[in-house]
DNA sequence: AAGTTCGGTGTACGTTCGTACACTGAAAGC
DNA sequence: GCTTTCAGTGTACGAACGTACACCGAACTT
């Protein structure tokens, strides 16, 4: 049962502000950013147009705060990932990772789904925001990948380039599940093919990783 | 000197598509094709709106056209990348494939910023259409990469396998080399180290390929 | 209790959009 | 030469857009 005191005003305007970030998630799922109306939002939402000016002063900045919430998710799961080790194998290291992938793209369908739209697509400072969390990514790999033996002789040049790589190879990944989704009548097998094609993936990586040497 | 013979229909008709997917690309520029208007193209090219619909049958099928095109100064590339065995060193083969990749990127600024944004971005058919040619790429790759040295042992599969990444990596290559041109003041100093990186990421990759034992 | 703040309303505007329809005039076909 | 074809014209419409402005009423402040 609900409690049913009265609303304090901040907690509405909280409760509306999350209505706004969520249904313009929802319509940016089969359109971009950009294509996605002011009037659209306020619709789905419930709300006059107008009143969208009392949360956000543009859709861009609209884009901004979703770019935010999304990595919010993400992050998440790169803790997930690299939480203390369980496994210390290099299989056990891949194989965790690609299913966490798989798990966090899975419930976070349509944060992916917005980032790798907007990535490419959104307004100027959308996409720089993105890119920027992106890089952060890398720069967590890299620490991360210096504790490896091997490259932990590396240049930071070298981890950089690494991390780099993979974050790539990873980003490419989740784009494909993404649209692997799209399709729900084989997604299932679709999804272990492409698991599988980035387990293999990264094992490859990984054994270039270990035969390089970095000659700074 | 113009010979000033009158234009046949045909010609003249060739001239307005070839200006309206000229127009179209120049517009995409700075915004995704589903947010171009039909009166946008049709006022940059010089014609009436609805004189667009002799020519296409809507936005998305001149996004398809569109694709068509871009991917043929794509070919060109790969094309050129594989031009028979002037070098045949592993250092040789990286470098002159990235130094082509910078090269037909500046060449075609437009076409390969239209096909970075609408990779994710675009209506339905054009990803499916980007991705088919994509896939078309990867399996050339792969073909090539049979002959090599050390893959020519693997499985099919896993020459699929890396392509996809190699493949993956030089896409995501090129959309660096797009954004570092979008700030001119600093381009070429971007340039140099974008393509530096890729040079890196290349040796790693087939290092590890080197050393992989594909088992069936 | 009186006054202020502010999230949300309702109306109203000028613009831009896609597209329907009837048309024109020059090249192409006979 | 007369007819047909068809790329391009011009007008006209309803719908959706962003946003300006005056307003309301309940939650807050005092």
């Amino acid at each position: 049962m609900t409690t049913n005191r009265p609303e304090t005003r901040v907690e509405r305007k909280e409760r509306t502000r999350r209505a706004i970030l969520d249904a313009a998630l929802a319509l940016c799922e089969d359109s971009s950013l950009a294509a996605v109306s002011l009037r659209q939002v306020a619709k789905e939402v419930g709300i006059v147009p107008t009143a969208f000016y009392r949360h956000f002063e543009s859709i861009e900045s609209l884009g901004l705060a979703l770019v935010d919430e999304s990595f919010v998710s993400l992050r998440a799961m790169l803790r997930d990932v690299r939480r203390p080790g369980v496994v210390t194998t290099f299989s056990g290291i891949v194989d965790g990772s690609v299913e966490t992938l798989l798990r966090h793209v899975r419930q976070h369908r349509s944060h992916f789904l917005f980032i790798a739209r907007e990535r490419g697509a959104g307004p100027l400072s959308v996409r720089e925001a993105i890119r920027h969390e992106i890089e952060l990514c890398e720069r967590e790999l890299a620490t991360d990948l210096a504790r490896l033996p091997g490259p932990d002789k590396w240049t930071a040049e070298d981890l950089r380039v690494l991390s780099n790589l993979i974050v790539t190879a990873m980003v490419s990944t989740a784009e494909q599940l993404l649209s692997s989704g799209a399709r729900p009548e084989a997604q299932q097998s679709a999804e272990k093919e492409i698991t599988e094609t980035a387990r293999t993936q990264l094992r490859m990586v990984l054994i270039g990783a270990l035969n390089w040497e970095s000659r700074p």
